[in-house]
DNA sequence: CTCTTTACGTTATATTGTAACGAATTAGTG
DNA sequence: CACTAATTCGTTACAATATAACGTAAAGAG
């Protein structure tokens, strides 16, 4: 994510907090900040890692405490294949995504197919399962690597 | 899944290995069996538990590496947002499964629908990526726990 | 039977995630 | 402002999940 995305994701989180009478504290928007300007998704203890310095003395409830908010406030999202976090590309609307995951280069494509969420609506109205998180995750390679092995 | 589940898919799954060159040692015999005799998913460490007193001594790679095992023969699947693994309820043909889990109850149900077989087909061919391994999981209530709740 | 490969035993350790409890800060209320 | 309640955070300890590494044993191939 680039200085500009970076900032608008930052009002829009800022923005979504008041609405919502939450709290963006320091610690979580720092996380918030760390997840968007890193090109890959970090696991909790990366996280940590890259804390030092920012915050005093972090610790894991430190770093759990704010991705628990941020997930909750849907400002971020956990690959659960993959034990780490992302920040969310559009927390404008709420929104059920998938993961794209090439396990090749480690790229993460977040997208949003309404065809996708379409069928898992019906598979699940067709048990009568009412779904309240869904975990869609492709683990692959990507176009480009693809591409990168055929040559 | 009853008794006569159990021996069906054991049979399958002797004869899937016969074919493949593979071999179903007791301890991948014995975890598959765990698995599918079990009414919901189990953890590596509960798997472990159960362990004893059919294997002697099992620690956790004894788990482990039966459960890879038995993940490469598509015999057992592993439930991401868990970390808990199940016996596959069809192993006879290759297959991409979604799960529908009950948050509430724990029941686990593994369904195998083509419209979002197409759907994540489609949204991966999109952007050129070769998917390996879907991973698909909704988290929910299962239609028994939301009329439990109604009432 | 010998060689090679595969599976297993064993110990130790890495990684991911929580519980619990008190102190500090913030937000609401008179 | 002063008081109280609720939320956030600091800190310690630990639980749960998973893998590395290396030697031994067993199975399959020639």
């Amino acid at each position: 994510m680039n200085k500009q995305q970076l900032a608008h994701v930052l009002e829009r989180a800022e923005a979504l907090c008041r609405e919502r009478g939450v709290r963006l504290t320091d610690q979580r928007r720092t996380v918030l900040q760390l997840l968007c300007v890193s090109d890959k998704p970090l696991s909790a203890y990366e996280l940590l890692d890259r804390m030092r310095g920012v915050v005093r003395n972090p610790t894991p409830p430190t770093v759990y405490r704010a991705l628990d908010f941020l997930l909750d406030q849907g400002l971020v999202h956990k690959l659960e294949s993959l034990h780490a976090y992302v920040g969310c590309v559009h927390p404008d609307h709420p929104h059920a995504s998938q993961f794209l995951i090439c396990d090749d280069c480690g790229e993460v494509a977040e997208v949003e197919d309404n065809g996708v969420a379409k069928s898992l609506k019906a598979a699940g109205q067709a048990i009568g399962f009412r779904t309240k998180r869904p975990v869609v995750e492709l683990l692959g390679t990507c176009a480009q690597c693809v591409a990168k092995r055929e040559d």
